[in-house]
DNA sequence: GGACGGTGCATTTTT
DNA sequence: TGCACCGTCC
């Protein structure tokens, strides 16, 4: 292949020093819309084209399913464009269909087959596929390949059990819900049951550790892992297998994450033993063709609930790079160039983030005009900013002729406020699609028949046999179950055990026994089946065996498709066996529990987006509204009294606005109507006032509300429904902007407040010295002026 | 064993 | 509001 450097002329100087480099660490801090996976799409076709590494030495990890299908096409598309022009001189697009589907098969076969790309989860569940039987764990807990992975439902039901059934708690005290959560993130911390009772030395702490210890011994009973311990296992496996270690070691010379500043402690854990082989950092230093690139923006840091932290992407420099300043370093670059959004939505975007403490610098350039002025709306209620909403798109539709549904989006905090949105854009038969809520492996019925199919493949899952053992409605009720199920614990075998066995079924089973018999039967002639039957077979085969086809038929309604679903899921199998040769029941699987996301090949593309500012992420569109912008609502009320939390949210705000390519609209209530029935008074919400004026019409009076006082941050940030009468006290009434004089640092401009009551801290900028966090009430500053 | 209706609780975000 | 869970009754 002739090598044309297409690829990396169309770069500026920064993305062309990512795409380039080539050994050694190397963070590349990319603002939003500044071109970030085209960096790391082309730094993976440049190692492979220029540098001639191997793609199987090549590790690229995504942190959603969506991200690593669009890398991996965007490095197909890459990959055929050269191959387009070397072979042919022509671009890919100017040859004949024919010669485009044989250039992108050649291109599949011999680059990204080899390439690994996918999610950590995805990844971690490969490598233990391989491996995993070579682990066990500090308790004695091993597993098999043939591991099933529980999603969180899965994960709280058995909690649940443990909680109510083994320990004998209050479920209301010890909600599965919280104690799950709980777990999950000494999971993500790296913390094992005694750590984490060690560091929670409370009543609860220890009882969460101990439901922890039970919770780990069911997993393994199930033969099975969470989503957390598909990655914690291959860190724990590597740490104590130096052989499990190199192999992987050696397989991934060059390793690339995305959105790095979303690993949490355990996925930092694992990149740096494959990267060091387990010497650390600061030892290894043989980075002869090898290296670690990291791609992120802490300011687009929005999951630290599920343990992100993006101080291990700000502690990137220390720890693997060469710690120079900005100017000196050859282990960061920074992508501040914006190709996304006009400069008065960067603008804006970037005044609201300077609010936040806990950054890196970076300030996004815009390379776009000026563009339209955003605009600034207060609505009554919740169903009048909806008319507000879709007023404004069938206007701008209707006078843009460039402008077609799929241009725009509504974007909001909590998945409830689609609900106002839908309602009008159905009376307006406005076509729209919402992103996320109920997921297609989430429904009822898809989660019934994976559970069959999890059983065949996995004997030992307690938790799919306890659900569907009487689905559909066999005659094997719950005293039956409490009979086998107590034989199963009593015996410390799995439940299928007991099952599995004629003569303790007969024993066991009482009245039920002839048709628990022929349940067991049909289980067990799925499951000789499994390694030699293709798994759509075996699908067809459980949908029919179980009558469950037939049962959902004969229960049809109206408005539910579950017929539907399960036939869809049926294609799915179909489809996965197309295209992965080597498909398993087991590898479809685990495809299934990891690929959640509810991208459906719509066949209706053009529609106006609905969807959360988490699901945002990532993505852009001409036209954004950013809506719900209400205290107690965004930011989440859940935030009010944590500084830390309060930054998090901005971020989401500051991810909302860079979203929006040419327009963006800003709206919040006046009144919202919460579960049941109540309406509330809400007051806009704090972002808005941190929101430069100059750039921002309102549609209303008093849309765009002034920067808040101390006064009015104590009474909002504390409390969601804000006494208006509290009467603030002169002295802290603080405000952004004041200049300030310290003892020490001399003169400086207040920049940001924050805390509440009692913790309220100012961040000060003092020209020369930086922005410190002080305290008001125990540092003497004096006001200036 | 299963259907039905009452009560109480939840809404942040997801691999 | 709407769903999950529980107790009651057939």
């Amino acid at each position: 292949m002739v090598i044309t450097a297409d690829f990396i002329s169309q770069l500026n100087s920064s993305q062309r020093q990512a795409v380039e480099h080539f050994c050694g660490p190397l963070l590349v801090v990319a603002g939003a819309g500044s071109g970030k996976t085209r960096a790391l799409t082309a730094r993976i076709a440049n190692l492979i084209l220029n540098r001639r590494v191997d793609p199987g030495n090549i590790l690229a990890v995504t942190f959603t399913n969506k991200a690593a299908r669009e890398m991996k096409e965007r490095i197909e598309r890459l990959f055929a464009e050269q191959e387009a022009l070397s072979r042919h001189s022509k671009p890919l697009h100017m040859l004949p269909e024919q010669e485009q589907v044989q250039l992108r098969s050649y291109v599949y076969k011999n680059f990204l087959k080899e390439l690994w790309v996918g999610t950590f989860h995805s990844l971690c569940s490969r490598i233990l596929r391989f491996d995993i039987e070579k682990y066990q764990s500090p308790a004695g807990q091993s597993w098999t390949r043939n591991f099933s992975i529980f999603d969180e439902s899965d994960a709280q039901s058995l909690i649940k059990s443990i909680v109510i059934g083994q320990m004998n708690l209050d479920d209301r005290k010890f909600n599965p819900r919280s104690v799950r959560f709980a777990i999950s993130n000494a999971k993500n911390q790296g913390l094992d049951p005694n750590e984490y009772e060690e560091a929670n030395q409370t009543f609860k702490g220890r009882a969460i550790a101990e439901v922890y210890r039970y919770y780990q011994k069911g997993l393994a009973a199930n033969n099975a892992l969470d989503f957390d311990d598909l990655i914690r296992l291959p860190v724990q496996l590597f740490r104590q297998n130096a052989q499990v270690l190199d192999y992987w070691h050696r397989r991934f010379r060059h390793i690339l994450v995305d959105e790095y500043q979303d690993t949490n402690r355990t996925q930092y854990d694992l990149i740096q033993l494959l990267a060091t082989n387990g010497q650390g950092n600061q030892k290894f230093d043989d980075w002869q063709n090898r290296s670690v690139f990291v791609v992120g923006d802490a300011d687009q840091s929005i999951y630290s609930f599920r343990a992100a932290d993006f101080t291990i992407l700000m502690g990137f420099q220390t720890e693997f790079g060469d710690g120079k300043t900005d100017d000196d370093t050859e282990t960061l670059v920074k992508l501040e160039e914006n190709y996304r959004s006009t400069s008065n939505i960067l603008d804006v975007a970037n005044h609201l983030i300077e609010n936040n403490t806990e950054r890196i610098d970076k300030v996004l350039r815009a390379t776009r005009g000026t563009g339209d002025a955003i605009f600034c709306h207060r609505a009554d209620n919740e169903a009048m900013e909806a008319e507000y909403v879709i007023g404004q798109i069938r206007n701008l539709e209707l006078k843009n002729p460039e402008l077609n549904w799929k241009d725009f989006a509504v974007l909001y905090r909590t998945n409830i406020q689609s609900r106002a949105m839908e309602e009008v854009l159905t009376r307006f038969g406005i076509p729209y699609k919402v992103v996320g809520g109920l997921r297609f492996y989430e429904r009822r019925e898809i989660k019934d028949v994976l559970a069959y199919l999890r059983l065949a493949v996995n004997p030992a899952d307690s938790v799919s046999l306890k659900r569907i053992i009487n689905v559909p409605r066999r005659g094997i009720g719950k005293t039956t179950l409490d009979n086998l199920d107590k034989a199963a614990a009593e015996l410390e075998v799995p439940l299928w055990d007991i099952i599995k066995d004629e003569t303790s079924l007969k024993t066991l089973a009482g009245r039920a026994s002839k048709r628990a018999i022929a349940f067991s039967r049909m289980v067990s002639s799925w499951q000789e089946r499994v390694e030699t039957a293709s798994p759509s077979e075996l699908v067809q085969e459980v949908l029919e065996s179980t009558g469950y086809l037939a049962d959902l038929k004969s229960k049809e309604t109206e408005d539910d498709n579950r017929f539907e679903n399960v036939e869809e899921l049926y294609r799915g199998v179909v489809q996965f066996e197309e295209e992965n040769e080597d498909a398993t029941l087991s590898t479809f699987l685990a495809n299934a529990a990891l690929n959640s996301d509810n991208e459906k090949n719509n066949d209706e593309n053009n529609q106006v987006t609905l969807m959360t500012l988490h699901a945002s992420k990532g993505l852009e569109f001409p036209v954004v509204f950013l809506v719900g912008l209400e205290q107690g609502l965004f930011p989440s009320f859940r935030s009010l009294e944590d500084a830390a939390a309060i930054e998090e949210e901005r971020r989401l705000c500051y991810v909302g606005i860079t979203r929006a390519q040419d327009r963006l609209f800003i709206s919040h209530a006046r009144e919202r109507r919460t579960y049941g029935n109540m309406r509330e008074v809400s007051t806009p919400s704090i972002f808005l006032s941190e929101l430069p004026r100059d750039y921002i019409m309102t549609t209303v009076p008093s849309a765009l509300p002034d920067r808040w006082t101390t006064t009015t941050r104590k009474a909002n940030l504390k409390n969601p429904q804000p006494n208006l009468n509290a009467p603030g006290t002169h002295e802290d009434d603080w405000s952004v902007g004041a200049s300030v004089i310290h003892k020490a640092f001399g003169a400086g401009k207040v920049t940001h407040i924050f805390g509440a009551g009692n913790k309220i801290c100012l961040a000060i900028h003092f020209p020369g010295i930086g922005k410190k966090i002080i305290d008001p009430r125990t540092t003497t500053i004096d006001r200036l002026g």
